[in-house]
RNA sequence: GCGGGCGUGGUGGAACGGUAGACACAAGCGACUUAAAAUCGCUAGGGCUUAGCCCGUGCGGGUUCGACUCCCGCCGCCCGCACCA
C-alpha cells in the first residue's frame, strides 16, 4: 500500500499556504486579535531541538487559534547582534554582517520546512539599520526623558583583548577567551535608570497573572526590595581623615547595641582617602579589587578585614566607640558601601568578629531562652525574639524595637538589589550609541534626521579591542551644536536593548516612527509568549522597564507598559549521553550517530566496537555530543513526524527525553492514521442516517469528546494530553469497519475531527489527509469544529461503588437518577452486600455522576 | 545559606479530593510471511491459597466517608539567587 511521503506533502502545502498568503496578518478591527510570539533565535548558523520545541509550540497556539477565528499575528525575526558574529569574522576573516545574513538565510530554509505559520512579511534582523535606526530614536527620546544617563563604573576589563567583560565571561579571575588576569577598571559608560523603577516593576508583578509563579518569583527575588534605616555614625577625631561621619544602611537597626565594629567596602571613599596614611591598607585593598567576582569563589571565599585605626561614636552613647575596618564583603553599590556590625545576628558579621577578636553581644533572645544565660556561639541567632542588653530597648519585640530606633536617629530607606542597567558595551557588532562628544558642547545626541548611526563595514576586525575606535575616520564628525571637530560614541548597546522591543516592532516592521499608533493600539499586546525559563529574569526584566520608557516617551500607550499578557517556559530537549574512557580515565563523549547496536544488543562505537556506558538525559550539548540535529530528523522523518514526538508525552513545561525510539513511534501513527483515512476516503459519507447502532453511536460521542478536550488541551498547553486523545480516536475509528451506512458516517465524521483537530501539530498531515478526505480548501482555512452538546454526555452511566473506601461493585444508573435511586440501587447489589457483612450501612455518600460510599 | 519545584509500572506520563497507572515507548507472545520488515491481535504494577482477595503513587504522621492530590515532619533529586547588611 502506498504510504505518506512527507518529503512531497510538506514543500507542496508550504507552498500552497505561501500562494495563498495563509498566515499573513492584517489589520482587521471587526476581528478580535490574537498575537502568539516564540522569543525568537540568535542566528547561530542552523536550528537546534530546543528551536524546534518552543516553535512547535508556539505554532500549535498560532494555529489552533487561527481556526478559533481570531485574526492571529505570529511573526519571526532574528536577534542579530552579538559577540558570536565578532568571534566568528575574526576566525574566518569575514564580516560579522556577512555570517550573520549567511546564517539568516540558512537558518530562514529550515524554519520553512518546519512548516510553521509565521508571517514572513513582518521578518527583520536586529542588525538590520532599519531596526537600530528606530532603536537609536528611542535611546535619544529616552535619554531626553532623563530615563538615560552616564557614569563611571567598575567593569571587568580583559587587558589582552582590550575589552569589557561581562561576570560569566571572567572565569577562575581570568578572561575567557584571553585568559588575561581581569582588571576591574573604572570606565564612564550608558546607564538606563531602571532601579527608578524597581518598587513599580515589582508591585507590577502582582499583575501578571498568566505568567508562571517561578519567573513572577524569581523576578521578585532579583529586585530585592529591603526596608531598613539609613544613619550617620560620628567619626571619632583622627589624624587620617577629614570626614566627620560614616554613613550606613542597615535592615536591623533593632540590634544596634549589639554592635561591635563598622565596616565599609574596599570601594568606599573613605578608603580611598586614608590608603595611603595606614601602611598596608593600599595592598589590602588592591588585593580586595583582584578578588574573584564569580559566584564559586564568593562562596569560598573568607572573610578579611583590615583595621584603619579610625573610630566611629555609637549614635546612642557617646562614650562608645567602635573599629572601623575596610573588609572585602562589603559591597560598594548596595545601600551606602558601609555597615556596622552586629556579630551576635549576622552570620558573615560573626564569622568577622570571631577571626578580629571582637565583641559578641546577644541583644535578640529566642522566646523559649533564658535572657540572663542566652548566648551566640558559632551560628548567628536571625529569628524572631525580645530585645535584651539593648537598654531603651529591653523587652520589646524585634518590629517594635526597629520602630523605636527609627524613631530617634537616621532615615528610613527602602533598597534595591536591582542596579541601573549599564548598556555600553566595547565592541562593533551591535547598535551605535547616537551620541556626538564635543570638545565644546560635551555630550551631544545625533539629530534625529541624521540617523541611523550606521556601522561602518570597513572594519579590522584581526587586532583586539572595539574596531570602531580604531577606524580611520567613522569617529570624526562635526558637532551637530557647535560645527567644530567632535568625535563619535564608540560604545555600542547591550543586545539586551536589541531583544526588549522587537515585539512591539513587529506590529509594525516598516513605520518609520519606532511604533504605528493604529497597528500598536490593535495588536499590542503579546497574548501569549513562549520561550526558555534562562531569560526568566533579565530579557523580561529588561523588556517590562523598555516599554515603560517606550510609554513615558510616547511610544506605547499605558496599556502596554506590560508588554506579554501570559508567558510561558518550555523545558529543554534532553538526550541520553554515551561515553568510553581515555587512557587517563576522563570521559570521551560520542555522539548518537556515531554508535550501532553490538552483538549483544549493547551499544558500541561503530569504528572501534568499543562498547559505551549509557549517561544520563541531559541538555543537548557540543561538549556531551548528546545532540541530534533536526536537518537530519526532517530530511528522514518529515518535519510533521519531529513535531508530533516533540508534543507528544512530555507536558510543554517539563524537560523531553529525545529518542530514536520515540521518533519512530511517531512516525508510525502517522502512518497508520493515512492508512485509515485512505481507508474512508475510498466509501460514501452518505446523508446522517436516522438512526446509529451502539457502536457508530459510541465512537460519535468519542469524536465530540475529542473536539472538545483537544481543544481545552491546547487552551491549557498540556498538549502532550490532546496528543492521547487524539491516540485514542484513532484507535476507536481502527476499532470499528465500515459495512453499514451510520458506521461509514460515524467514521468519516471521525476522521474528518481527526484531520482538523491534527493540523496545529502536524499541519502538512493534515492538510494531506483532508485534501484525501475530498475537500478542496485547505484545512487551515477551515474553521476548528464545535463540539455537538448532545454528545457529550451519556444517558446511562457507570458509577463506582465503594465499601469503606475501597472499590467492590460498578453500577449502571441513567445519568439523571435521583440520589435515593442510586443509593438503592447501590445498597441492593449482591457485591457490595457481601462486603457490607449484613451489617447496616452507617452512612451512604452518593456523589452524582461520581461515586457512591457506603460506610458500615 | 535563601527561595522554588518535583518524587506514580521497565520508561515518558494520565488521574475537578471520588474506579491509580489513560495514552504512548520499550518488552513478551501469537497471526500473516519461505524468511524478514511492515501490519494486525493479545499480555503486561507487585503478590497470593487466582470465580476472588491482599498490598501498592519516596518515608512517617494527620485531616476526610474517601488522599497521588490537602496539612505537618523527614529523605532524595532538580532549578534559580547568593558576601544585598
Amino acid at each position: 500500500m502506498e504510504r505518506y511521503d512527507a518529503a512531497i506533502a510538506e514543500p507542496k502545502w508550504q507552498k500552497v499556504w505561501d500562494e495563498r498568503g495563509a498566515f499573513r496578518a492584517e489589520r482587521d478591527e471587526s476581528r478580535p486579535k490574537f498575537y502568539v510570539l516564540e522569543m525568537f533565535p540568535y542566528p547561530s548558523g542552523k536550528i537546534h531541538m530546543g528551536h524546534v520545541r518552543n516553535y512547535s509550540l508556539g505554532d500549535v497556539m498560532a494555529r489552533y487559534k487561527r481556526g478559533r477565528g481570531f485574526n492571529v499575528l505570529h511573526p519571526m525575526g532574528w536577534d542579530a547582534f552579538g559577540m558570536p558574529a565578532e568571534n566568528a569574522a575574526m576566525q574566518n576573516n569575514t564580516h560579522p554582517g556577512t555570517w550573520t545574513y549567511q546564517n539568516i538565510d540558512a537558518m530562514r530554509a529550515q524554519l520553512k520546512a518546519m512548516g510553521f505559520s509565521y508571517d514572513w512579511e513582518r521578518e527583520f534582523a536586529t542588525c538590520d539599520p532599519e531596526y537600530y535606526a528606530q532603536q537609536q530614536a528611542l535611546f535619544l527620546d529616552m535619554l531626553e526623558a532623563g530615563l538615560i544617563y552616564r557614569k563611571n563604573s567598575v567593569v571587568n576589563w580583559d587587558p589582552v583583548d582590550q575589552t569589557v567583560l561581562a561576570n560569566e565571561q571572567v572565569i577562575d579571575g581570568r578572561g575567557w577567551r584571553s585568559g588575561a588576569l581581569v582588571e576591574r577598571r573604572e570606565l564612564n559608560q550608558w546607564f538606563f535608570r531602571i532601579s527608578d523603577m524597581a518598587d513599580e516593576l515589582l508591585a507590577a508583578i502582582d499583575g501578571l497573572k498568566d505568567w508562571p509563579d517561578k519567573v513572577r518569583l524569581m523576578q521578585a527575588n532579583w529586585i530585592g526590595r529591603s526596608e531598613g534605616l539609613e544613619f550617620d555614625f560620628e567619626i571619632a577625631a583622627n589624624d587620617l581623615s577629614q570626614s566627620e561621619k560614616l554613613t550606613v544602611y542597615t535592615t536591623r537597626h533593632d540590634t544596634l547595641f549589639g554592635a561591635s565594629f563598622a565596616a565599609i567596602s574596599p570601594d568606599h571613599p573613605l578608603a580611598a582617602e586614608i590608603a595611603g596614611k595606614v601602611p598596608g591598607l593600599e595592598d589590602f585593598i588592591t588585593e580586595c579589587r583582584q578578588m574573584d567576582t564569580t559566584e564559586a569563589a564568593m562562596e569560598t571565599a573568607e572573610k578579611k578585614g583590615f583595621a584603619t585605626g579610625i573610630e566611629v561614636i555609637h549614635p546612642f552613647d557617646p562614650n562608645w566607640r567602635l573599629p572601623v575596618y575596610v573588609a572585602n564583603f562589603i559591597l560598594m553599590d548596595y545601600g551606602t558601601g558601609a555597615i556596622f556590625g552586629c556579630p551576635a545576628h549576622d552570620q558573615r558579621d560573626l564569622d568577622f568578629a570571631r577571626k578580629y577578636g571582637l565583641d559578641v553581644v546577644a541583644v535578640v533572645c529566642p522566646e523559649d531562652s533564658d535572657p540572663a544565660t542566652f548566648e551566640v556561639e558559632n551560628e548567628a541567632y536571625v529569628g524572631p525574639g525580645k530585645l535584651i542588653n539593648s537598654r531603651f530597648l529591653d523587652g520589646m519585640e524585634i518590629a517594635e524595637g526597629k520602630e523605636a530606633v527609627a524613631s530617634r536617629v537616621g532615615t528610613r530607606k527602602v533598597n534595591f538589589r536591582l542596579r541601573d542597567w549599564g548598556v555600553s558595551r566595547q565592541r562593533y557588532w551591535g547598535c551605535p550609541i547616537p551620541i556626538v562628544h564635543c570638545e565644546k558642547c560635551g555630550i551631544v545626541p545625533v539629530p534625529k534626521e541624521d540617523l541611523p548611526v550606521k556601522l561602518p563595514d570597513d572594519v579590522a576586525l584581526d587586532q583586539p579591542g572595539n574596531p570602531l575606535d580604531r577606524h580611520p575616520t567613522w569617529r570624526q564628525v562635526c558637532c551637530p551644536e557647535c560645527g567644530g571637530p567632535a568625535l563619535r560614541e564608540t560604545d555600542t548597546m547591550d543586545t539586551f536593548a536589541d531583544s526588549s522591543w522587537y515585539f512591539a516592532r513587529f506590529t509594525c516592521p516598516d513605520a518609520k516612527t519606532p511604533t504605528d499608533q493604529a497597528d500598536i493600539n490593535y495588536w499590542m499586546n503579546v497574548d501569549q509568549y513562549i520561550g526558555g525559563v534562562e531569560h526568566a529574569i533579565l530579557h523580561l526584566l529588561y523588556s517590562r522597564f523598555w516599554c515603560r520608557a517606550m510609554h513615558l516617551t510616547g511610544h506605547l500607550p499605558k496599556s502596554a507598559i506590560e508588554p506579554f499578557e501570559a508567558l510561558f517556559t518550555q523545558g529543554m530537549v534532553t538526550h541520553e549521553t554515551y561515553s568510553t574512557l581515555d587512557s587517563e580515565g576522563r570521559p570521551i563523549w560520542h555522539a548518537p550517530d556515531d554508535l550501532t547496536a553490538g552483538e549483544d544488543q549493547t551499544l558500541v562505537v561503530k569504528e572501534t566496537g568499543e562498547s559505551v556506558s549509557v549517561g544520563g538525559s541531559t541538555k543537548m550539548s557540543k561538549s556531551k555530543r548528546n545532540v541530534v540535529d533536526p536537518e537530519a530528523i526532517i530530511a528522514a522523518y518529515g518535519a510533521d513526524t519531529a513535531r508530533w514526538f516533540m508534543l507528544s508525552d512530555s507536558p510543554p513545561d517539563r524537560d523531553v527525553e529525545w529518542t530514536a525510539a520515540g521518533v519512530e513511534g511517531a512516525a508510525r501513527f502517522l502512518q497508520r492514521v493515512w492508512r485509515l483515512a485512505s481507508e474512508i476516503a475510498g466509501t460514501d459519507r452518505g446523508d446522517e442516517p436516522a438512526t446509529f447502532s451502539e457502536a457508530a453511536f459510541a465512537l460519535r460521542k468519542t469524536t465530540h469528546r475529542t473536539i472538545q478536550g483537544v481543544g481545552e488541551d491546547i487552551e491549557s498547553f498540556t498538549f502532550n494530553k490532546a496528543v492521547a486523545r487524539l491516540y485514542e480516536l484513532a484507535n476507536a475509528i481502527s476499532k470499528l469497519g465500515s459495512e453499514d451506512s451510520d458506521l461509514r458516517f460515524a467514521r468519516r465524521e471521525a476522521m474528518e475531527a481527526m484531520a482538523r483537530l491534527m493540523e496545529p501539530m502536524v499541519p502538512h498531515f493534515a492538510e494531506e489527509i483532508w485534501a484525501l478526505l475530498g475537500h478542496s480548501a485547505p484545512v487551515v482555512e477551515t474553521p476548528w469544529p464545535e463540539a455537538q452538546e448532545d454528545l457529550l454526555s451519556d444517558d446511562v452511566i457507570v458509577m463506582p461503588v465503594q465499601v469503606n473506601g475501597k472499590k467492590r461493585a460498578e453500577i449502571s444508573v441513567p445519568a439523571d437518577a435521583a440520589k435515593d435511586t442510586i443509593e438503592d440501587m447501590a445498597l441492593t447489589d449482591a457485591s457490595v452486600q457481601r462486603f457490607m457483612d449484613g451489617k447496616p450501612p452507617k452512612k451512604v455518600i452518593v456523589v452524582p455522576g461520581r461515586i457512591v460510599n457506603v460506610v458500615v
